[in-house]
Order: C-alpha cells, then sequence, then structure tokens
DNA sequence: ACCTGAACACCGTTCAAGT
DNA sequence: ACCTGAACACCGTTCAAGT
C-alpha cells in the first residue's frame, strides 16, 4: 500500500486529502457498518488515513459529525410526489412510506436524526411538500394540514424509533409478550390478558409492515373525519 | 465531613454501602440534573463516595446502569384508570396523556428510555392496561385493539422525542420554520408555502399541549372508524 | 489554511489484593 | 461477597509546530 504524502505542512489547492463531505461519507460507512459507537474522532481519522486531529479543520467536534451525518441522511430523503394522479390518501401513505423507508437506509442511525432537532426541523421543510399537498387536497384547513402533519412525523418518527431499536439486538431483550403477561399476577391486567390470549402467538407475531400500514390508515380515516 | 469507613475489605452484613437501587437512584439524580452525558462510572461513583470499581459488584456495566434507568422511569409510571365511569375515548386519551407526563417527568433520559426495547416491551405489559380497556370498550376486535394500541404508543413515543429533544437545546437549534419556508428556492413546495403564510408567525407558534390533543382526538376518531 | 505529533484530562473495565 | 488501588486500552480535544 503506497503511503501517499501523510507528511505534514499544507498541501498545494486542490490536493486536500481531506473534505467535510469525505468524512462525513466515511463515518456514514462506519456507523451502517458497525453502530454508531464504533464512531470515534480517531477511528474516524484512521479509516481516511490521516491524523485525528485533521478533522478539526473541517469539523468543530464530535456532535457537528453527528449533526452531520443527520443531515445526509435526510438530504438522500426523497418523498415521491405522484401529483394528483391518485386520491389524497394514498399520496399522503405513499409519502409516510417513502419518509419511513429514508429512516430504515440507516437503522444505525436513526436514533440520533431523530433526536436532532435541527435535523428534523430541517427535513420538515424540505419533504413536507407531499404531506402538506395532499391534506390540502383532502380540503383540510391550514390549522389542521399543520396539525395533521405534525401527528403524522411524529407517528413516523415513534414507529422508526421501534423498528430500528429492535434490530440487530438479541431476541431475549424484546422478550415474547404472551409469556410476558401469563407471568403477570392474575387480574392484574384482566383486557390485556383476555385480548393477548385470544389473538395467541401467531396473531402476536408483530409485523412492522402491516403495523405500518394499520396506524396509517387510522391516521388517514382520522383526518378525513 | 466524615468519612465513615472507606477502608477496603468486605463490610459486616447489613453494613454495605451500595445497592443497585441506590446506585439507580443517584445515577438518575445525575441524569436529571446535568444530562446523559454527564452520566460516568466515575462520577457515579464520586457521588456516591465510593471506589468507582464497587458500582461493579452490583451492576456489570454501564449499560446495565442505563438499562436500570429506563426500567426505573417506567416503574414510576402510574396509568390512571378512571374505569368505565367515562366514555372509552376519554379513557383511552387520559392514559396516553399520563404516558406522556411520565416520559417527561425525566426528559434528559426519553431518549434512553425510548430506544431500549426491552424497556418499552416491558412498560407495554405493565401499564396499558387502560389502553386495551378502553379500545375493548369501544368495541373494537382483538387485533384491531392489538394495532390500535400499538399505533397509539409509536404516536405517544414520537411526540415524545420532538418534546423532549427540544428542551434544554438553545433556539438556533430549532430554526423558525416561517424564515426558512420563505428562504426556499420559488415553487420548490408551493403547498407548504402557502399554508405556512397563511397561518402566519402566530398560527406557527407551535404548543405542545394543543399538538399532543390534536392528535389524540385524530386517532380516537380512526379508531372509531 | 491544512496537516501533524505530543500532551492533557478524561473514559469503561480487568485484575489482583485486601477483609 | 464486597470494596479498593493500580493498571490497561482507550476516548475527545488543545496546543505548538511544521509547510
Amino acid at each position: 500500500m503506497v503511503n501517499v504524502g501523510n507528511r505534514s505542512g499544507r498541501p498545494r489547492a486542490g490536493e486536500e486529502r481531506l473534505s467535510r463531505e469525505a468524512i462525513l461519507l466515511a463515518a456514514l460507512r462506519i456507523v451502517d457498518a458497525e453502530g454508531i459507537d464504533a464512531l470515534t474522532m480517531r477511528r474516524l481519522a484512521a479509516t481516511l488515513k490521516v491524523n485525528p486531529m485533521s478533522l478539526y479543520h473541517h469539523l468543530p467536534n464530535k456532535a457537528a459529525v453527528l449533526a452531520g451525518l443527520a443531515e445526509l441522511v435526510f438530504a438522500e430523503l426523497e418523498l415521491p410526489d405522484p401529483g394528483d394522479s391518485v386520491p389524497w390518501d394514498e399520496q399522503l401513505k405513499d409519502a409516510a412510506r417513502a419518509y419511513r423507508n429514508g429512516l430504515r437506509a440507516h437503522p444505525n442511525l436513526a436514533l440520533q436524526v431523530l433526536s436532532d432537532p435541527a435535523a428534523v426541523s430541517n427535513v420538515v421543510v424540505v419533504t413536507m411538500e407531499p404531506f402538506y399537498r395532499a391534506l390540502d387536497r383532502a380540503g383540510l384547513a391550514p390549522r389542521q394540514i399543520f396539525e395533521a402533519a405534525n401527528t403524522l412525523i411524529d407517528f413516523i418518527h415513534g414507529f422508526s424509533l421501534g423498528e430500528t431499536s429492535v434490530r440487530g439486538e438479541t431476541f431475549e431483550l424484546a422478550p415474547d409478550l404472551l409469556a410476558q403477561v401469563r407471568a403477570l399476577p392474575e387480574d392484574k391486567a384482566p383486557t390485556l390478558t383476555r385480548i393477548v390470549n385470544e389473538l395467541g402467538p401467531d396473531g402476536l407475531a408483530y409485523d412492522f409492515d402491516s403495523g405500518f400500514e394499520s396506524g396509517l390508515s387510522t391516521l388517514v380515516a382520522g383526518f378525513a373525519r
């Protein structure tokens, strides 16, 4: 492996070995492959074959790296806008599905992304047009559109949090609901116990896709009231 | 300050200076007061006037401390169950409000709590009875009850994530929506731009309480369809 | 301006030794 | 079993020095 110029000193113009973008892309690869805890400034520098301190010329600190990653994930997000060729509720659902899928593309980053107010605020501005357009077509008033969009986003965020948190964890960490309920003291939660038993093991095998669709349908019905 | 026995060696029975519970309570105080990053094993030991390594006799590692904190927060959670004296939708809303308030009690811990699958799974079992009872009274089938409860929980989680993330941050981090939208290129997001402009600065002053209520109403209407 | 090396003030955790 | 002290293998970041 040729060691192309890890001498110190300022590189000539156009020969910079780093850039904010290159650093963030390398960071994203680490996080995607090994999780958020694997991302350290030193590790990041090593994969870029650079001194750890060099990073600080492009990003002020580690928090900025994480914020930049949230930005990257949302920048990749492109909600489809089928225009008015489909009913408003399908338009809304499609946009919601695309948003969920965008978050799933980098599950190890979801927590970071969803808890970064600046990133979330920005994504609302950049990608929410299909949401607003669909809700407008549904005939809602401006205030209702605003609140409906927020409610839908909150649902997707909460859903994605659950969906991405479970991934990669051992199943011991998400113990079987049926067994847990049956271990409850008698009559501690009678309705829950009855419902869970009626559903049985098969009915409780949670499927994320159908859970998401169920939530979407409920919300659309609620908006349409 | 008297230094009561920081000699080494095993304490006599009943004179143990530590316990899992005491450690977790001390950790909770640190996190509540100074945020999750302030919690280190060394810092935690210092506030307990104990050697850092002593903690490891009660909790296997730092991850176990964080998991224990999530457990604590949810253990405090007590959803009111007014029984059948109120309509089912009020019963459901009240339980949802109580759940939200439980998460707000420790905002610095919300992220940790919501992303801990074991803790979330456990809270569902222990506190969701009012949700299930209300939805049962609404006349939903078991499968619908299960999915409705999940949808409601996801909404509350997503909402709480937004609510607690913004807290304590400088407002620069959640830039003004109106200004952001107006900075967009012409016709990038026409509907969004129109709606936001119609609402104006006052209409956009987001109020978490009314946002939560709006989401609850939408969901209840959707469940009742 | 951009990269480097040494250094500072921390981390979580292992291990051997005390009682 | 429970607590301690020293040590290991890390962190993020500051600072002075190179070009």
